[in-house]
DNA sequence: CACGGGATCGTCT
DNA sequence: GACGATCCCGTGT
């Protein structure tokens, strides 16, 4: 059962990226179903923070989607080659968004293998915002889709319960230290323990 | 495992 | 014309 319109309506882009930690995402690509447990995501809010694309570049073709409505999909080319995906969180014109960084693979893993040409088995398969895109078929096409259409190609599930012990936060990845204090915010949040984040932080946060 | 460099191109200046 | 919310592979330990 994929989640309606109303799990989007949480307004709060850090409160919505802890929230999104142990949901399924599904996606049904090319009559292939794929899905994996979101473990590790990133959150990014327009107004104030210097790290999301709305606040660095305003309103612009590409980020046109992060100002438009919530629960839709915001993807973009990442180093001229990597799929991102992201969660728009609140409404028009609030310009904020979930990163997704990192999943769990729970179904037709051989298929998400193929699409990352990986013969074994290994965490890299997900293990990053641009694998798990490519492990799911996703790619700017999928840009402004909304995830909770009935008849769209991607969507997600309540799975597992996360507590709020079991969360991590630290600082967000690739934000250089010196640019902007928000580069400090600890808007990343992981599940602690789980073997699919993608990169150790040296600086955690329990709660 | 840690580190470093190259790949590669859409987007905005 | 420069710059990434990254990934992969090579090298060295």
């Amino acid at each position: 059962m994929r989640l309606d319109s109303t799990f989007y309506t949480e307004s709060d882009v850090v409160m919505m990226a802890k929230s999104l930690l142990g949901k399924k995402l599904v996606t049904h690509i090319n009559g292939e179903c794929t899905a994996g447990i979101i473990v590790e995501t990133e959150a990014y809010r327009g107004h104030d923070d210097k790290g999301c694309h709305a606040n660095r570049h305003g309103l612009t073709p590409r980020t046109a989607t992060i100002f438009g409505p919530c629960g839709h999909v915001y993807m973009y080319i990442c180093y001229g080659m990597h799929p991102m995906l992201n969660i728009v969180v609140g409404d028009s014109g609030q310009a904020d968004a979930v990163l997704v960084r990192a999943i769990e693979p729970v179904y037709n893993i051989d298929i998400m293998q193929r699409r990352r040409s990986m013969e074994k088995l290994s965490k890299s398969l997900t293990n990053g915002p641009g694998k798990l895109a490519v492990s799911l078929g996703l790619s700017k096409s999928q840009n402004a889709r909304c995830l909770f259409d009935e008849d769209s190609d991607i969507w997600i599930e309540n799975a597992e319960s996360v507590e709020i012990n079991d969360i991590y936060a630290g600082p967000r990845v690739g934000m250089s230290i010196f640019v902007a204090e928000c580069s400090n915010w600890a808007w990343r949040f992981y599940i602690k323990g789980n073997p699919w984040v993608s990169k150790p932080s040296h600086i955690e946060y329990p709660w």
